[in-house]
RNA sequence: GCGCCCGUAGCUCAGUUGGAUAGAGCGUCUGGCUACGAACCAGAAGGCCGGGGGUUCGAGUCCCUCCGGGCGCGCCA
């Protein structure tokens, strides 16, 4: 049996391979095949090498791709750009899945696609992700990474869900992806929480440990550190004590470092339990206490000081501590900056903490966690805990990722660069371009909200359009309480919609619902909008929403079920085999245009879930996955008025007709499931 | 002062590496439930894409500049 070391050196690769796309053979494989033909073409025919940009063209009675490379083309050679395009309409060599060329406008080159053989690929594409090689390379994504001091918020949320659905994404397109989730239980914050119980409230570390017993220990440290920060404030002498407790808790001794780790402990344990409710998993939890512990920094320091990455400031503003120079070493007129790693006093700075961890997943710190298991998620899944010794023989091998996304709100880039800039300075310049920053803006409030919660706004902040909230002071929307809305409203809609239904169905129906409202409310906005949270807006279940999509999902799945119900009665067969025939002529029949277009645009819709999953990678923006579902539900909605599937006289018609709503709703499903949504059976 | 981000319909936001007539939701007004569930659909009104220059066949998108707003820039995390 191979050491865990040999294991993890077995599945390290030199270089990750290209992103790929699942087995489907929809749009984006075909945009693919043209893209490449047509590179091939113009360089083999005039010897120009060209990216040939694809869009689609406004309507579909221009055909489905677009490119408009001949008025770049006419640039190279000199020749008018129409003419050009009739003369590559008519030698392109043919294309499988594409019916034809034609030359549009001023010089545009359209493609047409054989709609019949589009539509019955995309039927059997594959939705299933394909799983990807044991050592295939590894891709590590940090999010949530939330203080253990007290209560998610609407902001962590925001953190979670775009972290969690970038996950699905990444695992949908055959990545090996592994998901942490960093735990600061030695930092400031859990050291203010535990002056609060100590020496405001005076409560005895028995006591700490009965409240820790009791559900919303979060909400109680919520208000806590709210009112230790008043405490702070009241008389800043009290500092004094932060710090005792500070220094106890990273060297592991007395009192405060008990109360440290219990209160830690437990509020990881209700963020775990907040994060399930909306579906978010996680693989280890990496803890600060043992990059401590273990020493982490002083391997890290050691490299620095050995590559000359670090140096010892003897004079200025800096005296005693041993700094980083920033800048560019070229530009010697530029102000010599530097960011302080060590300070005068021997402490390291979170940033110098955060250096060594950045190394550490990569692999290329000479040093390891033990691991010990954590919990388990509602899926069987198994969380995993960083431990400093007595590791569990049977952990998995953590880190050596080939590439590293750190999902953090924006104000934090500044700290961010300079962790890649530390690794650069290191000589890892491939680890540093592999080191991404997946920034987001922060969720304020919008001033309406903040005054519905009852916090004093000054006439400039009633004017804003948002107003920041802030956990020190204790403002803010929980995670839980808008959870806790969001249910008890879908649980209203559904008791009225469904009132003999079972409760236990009707109450996780509400949790499907609330779920989908709260995930597509955070995910429908890209990643550097601000997000001035409004309860009007996030409670909404109509519109560019959540439950919006998932209502198309149940609208299609009524029909197949009431069908499946007509045929049991109706077919003579009645042996439960309920196949829905159709030739490939039928098929192109309705897909014909004119009248075919209208059925057609819905076909190529749903075969394009594979182009906008592709561009949401390659962007790191899953709103694009979210704008997708939407179009895609809002198009079958429409489909849905216009024609009625189950008094449909023509068998050959319905059949179609009921392989386009199974196409659709496949589809649907799929995107809805990248976003962490899941449709209900009744809503 | 320096760095990053934003400015698109009344409001909130989309707008792939520059491409054809700038889109959606909400709100307003109008119409549609004895048809697969109206958490829905259709229609209308609403835009000098902050201003001004430039780059080019073509700019909401790229460059410069100005105006307005936000967030960072600590021996905190």
């Amino acid at each position: 049996m191979l050491s865990a070391a040999a294991r993890c050196a077995a599945t390290q690769r030199p270089r990750p391979r290209e992103a790929r796309v699942p087995g489907s053979r929809m749009y984006q494989v075909l945009e693919n095949r043209v893209r490449e033909t047509l590179e091939r073409f113009l360089r083999e025919r005039y010897g120009v090498s060209v990216h040939v940009a694809i869009s689609r063209p406004p309507k579909t009675e221009l055909g489905e791709m677009a490119t408009p490379v001949c008025f770049e083309l006419a640039r190279l050679l000199r020749r008018p750009p129409r003419p050009l395009a009739e003369e590559m309409a008519s030698l392109l060599p043919s294309i499988p899945g594409i019916e034809r060329w034609t030359v549009a406008g001023g010089g545009y080159l359209n493609a047409y696609l054989d709609r019949a053989a589009f539509f019955r690929e995309a039927a059997l594409a594959e939705t299933a992700a394909p799983s990807p090689a044991p050592d295939a390379p590894k891709i590590i994504v940090e999010h949530t990474n939330i203080n253990p001091n007290k209560a998610a918020h609407i902001g962590h949320l925001r953190n979670a869900v775009l972290g969690d659905t970038f996950v699905r994404l990444l695992r949908h397109t055959g990545h090996r992806v592994e998901v942490q989730n960093y735990i600061d239980n030695t930092g400031v914050q859990v050291a203010d929480v535990v002056v609060g119980f100590l020496h405001l409230e005076k409560k005895p570390v028995e006591d700490v440990r009965q409240l820790a017993t009791q559900p919303k220990f979060d909400f109680y440290c919520w208000d806590l550190y709210a009112r230790v920060t008043q405490f702070f404030e009241e008389d800043p002498a009290r500092i004094e004590l932060r710090n005792q407790a500070l220094k106890a808790i990273e060297e592991g001794h007395g009192t405060e470092a008990e109360l440290a780790e219990l209160i830690a402990t437990t509020i990881v344990r209700c963020h775990l339990r907040t994060m399930e409710r909306l579906g978010v998993e996680y693989d280890l939890l990496p803890r600060e206490s043992e990059i401590l512990r273990l020493k982490f920094w002083d391997a890290a320091f050691a490299l620095l000081k050995q590559r000359g990455a670090v140096v010892y400031a003897t004079s200025g503003k800096n005296a005693g501590c041993w700094v980083m120079p920033l800048g560019d070493a070229d530009e010697p007129t530029a102000a010599p900056e530097a960011k302080i790693l060590v300070r005068s006093n021997g402490t390291v700075t979170y940033v110098g903490k955060d250096i060594a961890y950045q190394l550490w997943k990569f692999g290329l710190l000479d040093r390891d966690f033990a691991y010990r298991r954590f919990h388990t998620h509602p899926s069987g899944h198994t969380v995993w805990v960083t431990a400093s010794e007595a590791g569990e023989p049977d952990a998995p091998c953590f880190g050596r990722a080939d590439q590293v996304f750190n999902v953090i709100d924006s104000r934090q880039s500044y700290l961010q660069n300079i962790v890649v800039a530390g690794l650069r300075a290191l000589g890892y310049s491939e680890q540093a371009d592999r080191s991404v920053h997946f920034a987001y803006e922060m969720v304020a409030l919008s001033p309406r909200c903040a005054e519905e919660l009852g916090y004093p706004l000054s006439e400039e902040e009633r004017r804003r359009a948002y107003v920041e909230v802030s956990g020190r002071r204790g403002t803010g929307v929980k995670a839980d309480d808008l959870l806790d809305r969001l249910e008890a409203r879908a649980r209203a809609e559904v008791d009225a919609r469904h009132p003999d239904d079972p409760a236990e169905e009707r109450a996780t129906r509400a949790h499907a619902i609330a779920v989908s409202a709260l995930r597509y409310y955070l995910l429908k906005y890209t990643r550097n909008t601000v997000v001035a949270f409004d309860f009007k807006d996030a409670l909404s279940f109509e519109g560019e929403t959540g439950p919006y999509c998932q209502y198309a999902v149940v609208r299609a799945r009524n029909i197949f079920r009431k069908w499946a119900m007509q045929q049991m009665e109706t077919s003579e067969a009645a042996d439960g085999s309920l196949e829905i025939s159709l030739t490939p002529e039928q098929a192109a029949r309705f897909l014909a245009p004119p009248e075919g277009n209208e059925f057609w645009e819905l076909v190529l819709l749903a075969g394009s879930l594979d182009a906008a999953v592709h561009a949401a990678v390659t962007a790191q923006e899953p709103a694009f996955v979210a704008k997708y579902a939407f179009q895609l539900a809002q198009a079958f909605n429409n489909f849905y008025h216009r024609h009625h599937i189950l008094t449909e006289a023509d068998a050959t018609r319905q059949a179609f007709l009921l392989m386009l709503t199974s196409l659709v709703m496949q589809q649907l499903e799929v995107a809805l499931a990248l976003l962490g949504i899941e449709a209900p059976e009744k809503m």
